[in-house]
DNA sequence: CGCGCGATTGAGTAATTTCAAATCTAGTGG
DNA sequence: CCACTAGATTTGAAATTACTCAATCGCGCG
């Protein structure tokens, strides 16, 4: 709990007495490797703020195929949040792919916090600021840049998930296929 | 005015006094068609919330090809969010298609706003929320969908734009050329 | 009438995917 | 310590898809 208080705390300060309270907020899980956080089809009750461990955020087509909507490590939230805020139906999947922790929050919990507390609803503002131009930037992306730009600029933003998480998940977020990444840095890079 | 009125107060109520406060951070701002709001290289001084027109965020390549991160249009919010919230320049551009107004939004204005009205830190956040939802979603379907689908798909979501732009500048949102775009509904649907 | 812009169509090209097979690697149990 | 296995990566070749380039068509407007 100690490591929320110190994130949230990089926003905005908090006195014991407020993180008393909020920290009742959010519950604690160990995650395993394979585990689903987020099941598509399921409701989504909860959001997730990762503590440790590596995750994935994937949506499955018809036939099995994966493509990765986001990677989440530690202060990463993750969440369909399509279907967590307007109460539908996941059509998204969350899965640990290195052991970790999470703390877990609703939907409810999260208003509460916002509107009982200013400073959490600036919390949660300016994190959705960040994450919000994150995915402009993503959009870009993937609009204007080949895979081998796409490659390049994930491999600055993230240099340390390269080496750490099979490739053919990499080429699953760039959106292409594992041989195509695979020659990409094979044939003159 | 009146009209940011309601579109605020679709989220949160305001007193007549608080709304003559808050009015007074926007000025309105009539755009011609061909107009530019945001300009590469620039610093963006100001967010856009749309009153009336036809906007478009895009991105442009070193070939100076279009890539359309964003359509704007009534009570739309359109900005080069990296560039505004890190005060650093453009790499977007945002140009008027169709005559109309905005209303412009210093990020100073956002703050202060933010800061002195936990209400108006609760619309922002709101608005980002769902915005942040829709772009999860386009970053889904850039991924996993093929031309065909993702065109389905912004009809869908647009059917009325789909009218009142040039053809080409959909195949610039949906990630394809013009050409292909044509034959997606030419040949076979 | 003719210009200009957007949309369409055709043909050839380039890039990526798919399918299949071979290779490599890390972890397991003997 | 070695052999074995499952998963990941690489490689090759064919098929698919979208792109580019060029030409044509259609329409609104001066």
């Amino acid at each position: 709990m100690e490591r929320l208080r110190k994130h949230i705390e990089e926003i905005t300060p908090l006195s014991d007495e407020e993180f008393e309270h909020i920290k009742t907020f959010f519950t604690l899980r160990k995650v395993r490797k394979h585990q689903y956080l987020i099941q598509e089809g399921d409701a989504v009750g909860y959001e997730y703020v990762v503590l440790g461990g590596i995750f994935k955020l994937f949506y499955l087509d018809g036939e099995g195929k994966e493509y990765i909507v986001q990677f989440a490590r530690v202060n990463w939230w993750m969440c369909d949040y399509n279907a967590y805020f307007f109460k539908g139906k996941a059509t998204l999947n969350a899965v640990c792919m290195e052991e970790g922790e999470v703390l877990c929050l609703t939907l409810q919990g999260r208003e509460k916090l916002s509107a009982d507390y200013h400073k959490m609803e600036h919390f949660f503002r300016v994190k959705l600021t960040n994450g919000y131009a994150a995915l402009q930037r993503r959009i870009t992306s993937l609009l204007s840049s080949t895979p081998q730009e796409r490659y390049r600029e994930f491999s600055e933003l993230y240099p340390n998930l390269i080496q750490e998480i099979p490739k053919k998940y990499i080429a699953e977020y760039l959106g292409v296929s594992r041989e195509t990444l695979s020659r990409l840095y094979s044939n003159g890079k």
